[in-house]
DNA sequence: TGCTAACTGTCAGTTTTTTGGAAGCTTTCT
DNA sequence: AGAAAGCTTCCAAAAAACTGACAGTTAGCA
């Protein structure tokens, strides 16, 4: 079962959208702003959220901004809920990280389109469980990594740092890129922490730490 | 360059969605009808194509139907333009296969948005994005560069360098012009250097080495 | 609840690699 | 042959990356 987390404070609304969601065989879950909202996706992720931007207390804004700057919810697709004229470019492009937008007055039907049609976007690919390159194993269920047979005890950034590289062998990352996808979407540090952990990583695997290559100028990758 | 092409029989609105996707960096293809339209995606399949669903001769919904059908074009991610009150489930959903829509009266805005937020999703996914020119290869999502299948270790100067010559084989570029791309817009420097490290390429990439020729006066350009 | 160990991000010193340009040599053209 | 353009070698300076230390924070445990 699908659960939409649904933050809207307009009741009437809110108890609209999920009764279409229900017709269309998602779990909704509702809150009515957007503390309860964060608290809610923090302690129960759902597979999506539809947060409208309008909400008292804390800025719309915000609350997408904490999402997606938050680990446990970084990857959960946000389709956002908007009046015309707000600055839709900069929710729904890289800077806030949106993953979708209404605007409002919006009909039902169009809402159960976007949500449909952003999960089918993310749900495309399921994470293969286990990874084998060369000596080193990656189980993602277990979140278990061995070298040559013997398990290597990681961090979680580390682990979330080798995942990345993993995941696609032989493409180059960058710093920058690396941060986004291992620390979070807004996270503004230095690259060289990128280095640092890196570094850890690379003693930690062992034999199996030169596969990580660094290109220089560019980032790092996985050997493949 | 991003081509879009743009199939839409209205002349106006073809001519604003045209002025506006050049304005946004991308390079518009317009056609008045279907057949017209997907003659062009075969011959020259571009990056995104706009369909309006209202095209005189031939349904758009049909077009929409054989661009996906068709192997050259059913990668290429679509947006159609719709009058409210049509089917868009269909035409959106698994069954037609569109990527995402517009519904007129829109503003120019919104369907740059869609544009952009469309593009941007498939482009993340597969761009095997390499080159081959003779035993030349480069794959830029590796940062890698081959020659007769050995790998040659390039520094970053060199590998941009390499690229700006070899994205456009057969074209002269001066010194003045590939310090500009290479180096960045406003670097001062002295178009001796281009020659060193023209050098240090030709000498690292062996055997392809010479496939950058000189042509004395005016600059360098890689062999087609 | 308080204590301890582990984890994180930042920094600064060190090492490695790259880079720009100078100078002399070679080729090409007239 | 002389001039102009291009090639090559070399080296000090700069850039990029690596690494170990440190202090603040978090998480686990008693």
């Amino acid at each position: 079962m699908q659960t939409v987390l649904v933050i809207e404070d307009e009741q009437d609304l809110a108890e609209l959208i999920a009764f279409h969601l229900e017709k269309e065989g998602f779990h909704p879950v509702v809150v009515a702003d957007g503390l309860a909202g964060l608290n809610e996706a923090r302690n129960n992720p759902p597979q999506l959220i539809l947060l409208d931007l309008m909400l008292p207390g804390m800025m719309g804004t915000e609350v997408l901004r904490i999402l997606k700057g938050a680990e446990k919810t970084a990857a959960v697709p946000v389709v956002v809920l908007t009046a015309k004229g707000e600055e839709i470019d900069r929710v729904v492009g890289f800077e806030l990280g949106a993953d979708d937008y209404v605007v409002k007055p919006f009909s039902v039907r169009e809402l159960m389109l976007r949500v449909r049609a952003v999960l089918r976007r993310n749900g495309e690919a399921p994470k293969p469980s286990q990874m084998a390159l060369g000596p080193l194993t990656i189980d993602t269920e277990q979140h278990l990594v061995t070298v040559d047979g013997e398990e290597v005890q990681l961090t979680s950034t580390e682990y979330k740092l080798l995942m990345n590289l993993a995941e696609r062998p032989g493409r180059v990352q960058s710093r920058e890129h690396l941060l986004q996808t291992v620390w979070g979407y807004n996270y503004i540090g230095d690259t060289r922490t990128v280095d640092t952990h890196l570094t850890r990583l690379r003693s930690k695997l062992g034999a199996a730490g030169d596969m990580i290559k660094t290109v220089r100028g560019f980032g790092y990758k996985m050997e493949q």
